[in-house]
DNA sequence: GGGGGAAGGACCA
DNA sequence: TTCCTGGTCCTTCCCCC
């Protein structure tokens, strides 16, 4: 979470009486500021007389104003009502100029760019096709009313300011004050004090202070909230078993169940005991007393109050005040909630006395007063009772909402928070009434591309996604289409279940601009040893490992590759992800590749015990077999090919394995404009011991002269083709890449020849390498930039090669080495060459192309259950996608109601 | 035309 | 000075069958 050096120092050196301020002094709007979305208000006002399907977008603002997508973003609960332009004017002047800021305007561009091919797209719909569009969504519209279901009552369960709540209740005096979790550069969350100021997650820390400098940025701790997040689970599943946690504080629970059973639940299993939670008394316990005490205390007594006998007490308002929260339904009527403070329990005042002076067994301190409260069978009593479990187990607030879905469910969650719930009866009319005039950012699923994509088209309640179906119906997908019909009927999904199996696993980290590929490399390293530590905690094992790449400008990218094998090889996923960024090193040149974060994720994931033995074969056992045996094999055997070069060397035959060639990746055999030879780089990679950082060996600098393969090659004389499975009489790799690009341009089957090329080889006459460092001659191959170019230089070859990375750099320009970092200004490319392959050399090539079979007899998916209900309960981006006219989508009406 | 891989992106907490 | 991390799903493009 922590990036690495930037977290915010909260020292406290502020011994101010926090509770005396006026936190009220926050950003609000003045009294004839609009606060509305500006867009939205926009949107409504204006209408283009010609085409009233197409919103005016806001005109370019002035210079000195903020962009849409970077405004603050106000859709959460406690943030009503600031004044958003002195708020965004202040995140204007904190970030302006930034690189960021710059990749935001890009973005910004490219999204007005998208509106405006909508805009073109919505020009060329003739009445006709609207017409069509209109039968299309209203055949649509049928079929989803007819598989409305309203039976199921769906709780959506969210704590309040979850991150933020739990840091208040171990620092108590943060309570009052407004503060936020994590660091400077990024906020997880702000508590209510400090929304108040506009300060929200997802917000940089010093944008934050610059909004209010009072704040107080408290360090994240992952472990504590995972902590609190098990004791809220224990409560939730004591409602539904089944509940579906989304992430450490949020879950969507089937109370349907439960209500059953409720009805015969005697008023003993109704009754729980509640303290004062807010408390500051820390000589008091602070258990929760229906872990202990309650049993005592309300079992044990037969002749607690009667539920249809509301004990009135004296403080019985002011406890009210203090423990009921704030619960509505949609038709307004407020559902008292029963309290009976504990005193009145007890008729003799000694009686009480004796029940305060108890002392709590875990914590040795004496219990703090109680009310006993008794809730009642009805779903909103049953989710106030959970609410309040939760209180009091956690001492953190949460808040709820019931409806028959877990769409809408979601929505209303949100509606009485902090600390309260909200229902949408089971009727349709409710749920229309609820619809009506919710504006669609309120959906999960719609942020803000789309939003503003839909507002574009005058789309901003969920009414008007009702009344535009005939538009949409030719803009979106078949899946966005659907989702967004679903959306103005009120539908979501009303199966809880729990997720299956996870998809991926990652690891990434945000640092310092990064440009030295050792030091690459080795964040490199580090993350593949975390993620392989984390694979190995689940016992689970994956083919694609996936690299990710953020630039110093912003740019994110990621390079993929799968693997034949699943795999939590360390060795494996390092080489892999290390091959990845070395291409993207290779790519950048001649500039430096400026990275300011790094990850990798692993997909395609089984569990350790159901992956298939491996066929993938250790590196090291591999060469272990291989080394006394040089040899060359190539096959194709479909899309990923793996080169391997094997040579006998002293280096390898008895001990460590210094150096050694990993698995490449090989463009796409069968691809005729790829050249086999175009990815032969290597991974520099020590085996043994295991765990030596990549820069260490990265900048080894072993004889450039030794390891090139060229030299190799030019001692070979034959080799067999992969292809046409003859033997060629070749001196230099690119005979033998143009020999085999031939055959595979003539070959119109490759696979029928599979079998009988997969077990061939020919054997090459074994190289002496040693490892004494040797003179290179200028104009010597590069083995690992390209090959093709350095034969080019090293021979009259022709050939273009259209692979070259460095083939066309201009004279004059600075090079900087990917492997030293070091830069060359003014040398020849030849030159340049000569001191990458220098740098890269590390000991003697030793495998040479080893075939690599693509055939996976292992259906993964078969152990996966296809997500087939993720709209309405997961994210749902509109898409890109349009139909094709007379696109049929009548599976998708199934295909999205399982329910 | 469907399946699968790769790359990019939206969205969520 | 400083704009996160970990996850899911969808779309587009490509190749292959
Ligand atoms: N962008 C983010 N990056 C990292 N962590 C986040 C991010 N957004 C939210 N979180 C974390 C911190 C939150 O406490 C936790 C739950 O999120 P969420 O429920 O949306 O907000 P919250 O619980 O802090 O406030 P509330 O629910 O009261 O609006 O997830
Ligand atoms: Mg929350």
């Amino acid at each position: 979470m922590e990036s690495d050096e930037d977290l915010f120092d909260n020292s406290g050196d502020d011994e101010e009486d926090w509770k005396t301020t006026d936190w009220e002094n926050s950003i609000k709007p003045k009294q004839e500021e609009n606060v509305s979305s500006p867009q939205k208000h926009d949107i409504s006002q204006v209408t283009d007389t010609s085409n009233e399907n197409v919103a005016k977008f806001p005109e370019n603002k002035q210079t000195d104003s903020l962009m849409t997508r970077m405004e603050l973003n106000d859709h959460k609960a406690g943030m009503e009502g600031l004044d958003k332009a002195k708020i965004n004017k202040i995140i204007y002047e904190a970030s302006k100029g930034s690189r960021f800021y710059e990749n935001e305007k890009k973005k910004e561009e490219q999204m007005k760019q998208r509106i405006e091919e909508q805009r073109k797209r919505l020009e060329n719909i003739s009445s006709e096709q609207l017409q069509q569009g209109l039968k299309e969504g209203d055949a649509l519209l049928e079929a989803l009313e007819d598989s409305f279901d309203l039976s199921r009552t769906i709780v959506h369960v969210d704590m309040d300011a979850f991150y933020a709540a739990v840091e208040m209740k171990d620092d108590p005096t943060l309570r009052h004050k407004p503060m936020a979790v994590g660091g400077m550069s990024m906020l997880s969350t702000s508590n209510y004090v400090a929304r108040k100021f506009g300060v929200r997650a997802a917000m940089p820390g010093f944008i934050a202070l610059k909004l209010c400098p009072d704040l107080v940025i408290v360090n994240s701790n992952f472990d504590k909230y995972r902590a609190v997040s098990k004791e809220i689970r224990a409560v939730m599943a004591e409602y539904d078993p089944n509940y579906c946690p989304m992430s450490l504080d949020e879950a969507y629970l089937d109370f349907t169940e439960h209500l059953i059973l409720r009805q015969d639940f005697s008023e003993k299993d109704r009754t729980f005991l509640t303290k004062d939670c807010s408390s500051d008394d820390n000589t008091l316990c602070i258990c929760d007393l229906n872990e202990h005490l309650r049993k005592s205390v309300i079992l044990g007594h037969t002749d607690i109050v009667n539920e249809s006998e509301s004990v009135s007490h004296s403080n019985s308002d002011e406890a009210q005040n203090k423990t009921t929260s704030n619960v509505t339904i949609d038709d307004g009527i407020e559902e008292p909630v029963m309290i009976s403070q504990n005193s009145s329990l007890f008729s003799d005042s000694s009686q009480l006395e004796k029940q305060m002076c108890d002392i709590c067994p875990v914590c040795n301190k004496p219990y703090p007063p109680y009310d006993i409260r008794i809730f009642g069978k009805d779903i909103e009593e049953a989710v106030n009772e959970m609410r309040c479990r939760i209180e009091q187990r956690t001492r953190l607030t949460a808040s709820a909402g019931i409806a028959p879905n877990m769409m809408l469910s979601k929505v209303c969650s949100d509606k009485n928070k902090p600390n309260g719930q909200y229902r949408i009866l089971p009727t349709r009319d409710a749920i229309q009434t609820f619809i009506k005039d919710l504006p669609i950012r309120k959906i999960s699923g719609i942020g803000k591309v789309t939003e503003q994509m839909l507002n574009a088209l005058n789309v901003v309640s969920c009414t008007d996604l009702y009344e535009k179906r005939a538009l949409l119906y030719h803009l979106y997908s078949d899946i966005s289409f659907n989702y967004f019909m679903r959306i103005c009927l009120g539908i979501g999904s009303t199966t809880v279940e729990r997720d299956t199996e996870r998809k991926s696993m990652s690891t990434e980290r945000t640092f310092r601009d990064m440009s030295k590929p050792a030091d690459l490399y080795e964040k490199c390293f580090e993350l593949s040893e975390a993620l392989v530590g984390d694979l190995k905690s689940e016992e689970l094992k994956g083919k694609t490992v996936t690299l990710k790449i953020k630039t110093a400008t912003f740019e994110v990218k990621t390079r993929a590759h799968t693997l034949r094998d699943y795999t939590w090889d360390q060795e494996i996923i390092f080489s892999t992800c290390k091959e990845l960024l070395r291409t993207e090193i290779q790519n950048a040149l001649p500039r430096p590749l400026v990275l300011r974060l790094m990850g990798v994720r692993m997909s395609n994931l089984l569990h350790q015990s159901l992956c298939p033995k491996s066929k993938q074969n250790t590196i090291s056992s591999f060469i272990k077999k291989m080394v006394y045996k040089p040899l060359l094999t190539a096959t194709t055997s479909g899309e990923h090919c793996t080169e391997t070069i094997v040579i006998n060397d002293d280096s390898c035959d008895n001990k460590q394995l210094q150096n050694q060639e990993s698995e490449n990746i090989l463009n796409n055999i069968s691809n005729t404009k790829s050249n086999i030879s175009t990815f032969s780089s290597k991974l520099m990679k020590s085996t043994s011991p295991k765990k030596i950082s990549p820069k260490k060996t990265s900048k080894t600098v072993i004889d450039p002269n030794k390891d090139s393969l060229q030299q190799l090659f030019s001692k070979a004389s034959r080799f067999m083709c992969p292809v046409c499975n003859k033997e060629i009489q070749c001196t230099t790799l690119n005979e033998m890449n143009g020999h085999v690009e031939k055959c595979l341009i003539s070959e119109s089957t490759i696979s029928s020849r599979l079998d009988n090329i997969q077990h061939k080889s020919v054997e090459l006459p074994s190289v002496d390498l040693p490892l004494e460092k040797e003179k290179k001659p200028e104009g010597n191959c590069c083995v690992n930039v390209t090959m093709p170019d350095s034969r080019k230089s090293a021979s009259n070859e022709s050939k273009p090669c259209s692979s070259s990375m460095l083939h066309d750099v201009p004279r004059e320009t600075t090079y900087v080495c990917p492997v030293c970092s070091l830069e060359r200004v003014g040398c020849t490319l030849d030159e340049f060459n000569f001191h990458v392959d220098s740098c890269l050399s590390q000991g003697a090539i030793k495998e040479i192309l080893k075939e690599q079979k693509n055939i996976c007899t292992v259906n993964q998916n078969g152990l996966k259950k296809k997500r087939t209900d993720a709209i309405g309960s997961k994210a749902e981006p509109a898409s890109k996608k349009r139909k094709s006219d007379g696109s049929n989508n009548t599976k998708s009406i199934d295909f999205f109601f399982k329910s």
